[in-house]
DNA sequence: CTACTTATGTACCAATCAGTACACAATAGA
DNA sequence: TCTATTGTGTACTGATTGGTACATAAGTAG
């Protein structure tokens, strides 16, 4: 049944293997690269990974999507102000540190190195931009019943405009001189949510 | 002095380049696709770009660059109102083809594959989203002095603002289910103009 | 015509690509 | 200990990568 046990954890090395992605981009990425940013042989992985690069990828596109929803989904949950943890989303990005807004989001990496062609990569990065939006979308939606927000503006058009933003941040975090200048951006696109 | 004539004109075939670049991306773009889209063979190409693949990507990135700034600029110079005409730059957008939008927004493109690399490529891109920057900026604010804008935020803000929309709407493009969604929010999102 | 200059097409190159084949190692159950 | 099963490491493959070498073509000048 169970004959010599495997060295590595998959989650682990699509972890790492994430790390890599997202710095070169699915292209640039080579297997050699790759195999040895997770710490495994050829053997290993195409036994694991049968699809190759591109089920890694695939993978690579889902965990991250999966952290980052739960990791933004609990911190909401456990939130007084959901707004406010909206909002601090979003100015988390003029905080971060100049290695992490080189990368850039993930998602929309993807899909710009992808659109175009007819691989499954677009999908699933956009598929994690939806439910982002959902996301902000509930939260706008709660806030205006509850009183919380003035804007009469509608919550889908709200939650499109956010995404819109984000993924401009996305582009404008990896070129701003000094993340500094990012910070009043940011605050002043929030003006919309009040 | 002069020698065997040349079958080509360097801007002709860069623009034909550039088609190939655009929906590709820089890696997987393959020299012998480009050659091909470009109509002439390797002699040809190395003796007229013997910095290869990325003499021909800066010179695509330049290229394409003036065009688009060319256009906006003229389009303004022609204008009666500059700030329906920023407005329109935006709705164009909206009204795009499927093909048109898959294809996002090049610099953006660019500084996706990039940016966490140290090639001259995403300086050339961030130089083209600076320029597009400071001609909303000098729109913006010309508009503002003439007491065509009502706003009372600062130029520049709303400058680097429109920046970040123009750089969300080159991703959402490419991945909206129908444009029609796209020109109500885009819409919306231009009510800071006013 | 000859000499010279420049452009073109093709044959070729080493390096790298993603992926496969397979001998061998390590476990569990009998 | 023997067998079955699963995992690992390495040698190898054919294809493709970007790029070079070079013989030849097509002009101009004398």
């Amino acid at each position: 049944m169970s004959g010599r046990p495997k060295i590595f954890e998959e989650e682990v090395v699509i972890a790492k293997a994430a790390e890599l992605f997202w710095r070169k981009g699915f292209e640039a990425a080579s297997t050699e690269e790759l195999l040895a940013a997770m710490g495994i042989g050829k053997g290993s992985f195409y036994l694991a990974f049968k699809g190759g690069k591109s089920e890694l990828f695939e993978k690579v596109i889902e965990g991250v999507s999966r952290k980052e929803l739960h990791l933004l989904n609990h911190t909401l949950a456990t939130s007084q102000n959901k707004v406010e943890t909206l909002k601090d989303l979003f100015r988390s990005i003029g905080l971060a540190p100049k290695e992490r807004n080189q990368k850039g989001c993930f998602f929309g990496q993807t899909i710009a190195e992808f659109s175009s062609t007819d691989l499954p990569f677009t999908d699933l990065a956009a598929r994690h931009l939806l439910q982002l939006e959902k996301i902000f979308y509930e939260v706008i939606s709660e806030a205006q019943q509850d009183g919380m927000l003035s804007t009469k503006e509608a919550p889908a058009l709200l939650a499109a405009h956010l995404i819109t933003i984000w993924n401009g941040l996305g582009i404008s975090r990896r070129i701003a001189p000094q993340p500094n200048s990012l910070s009043t951006l940011i605050e002043m696109q929030l003006k919309v949510l009040q």
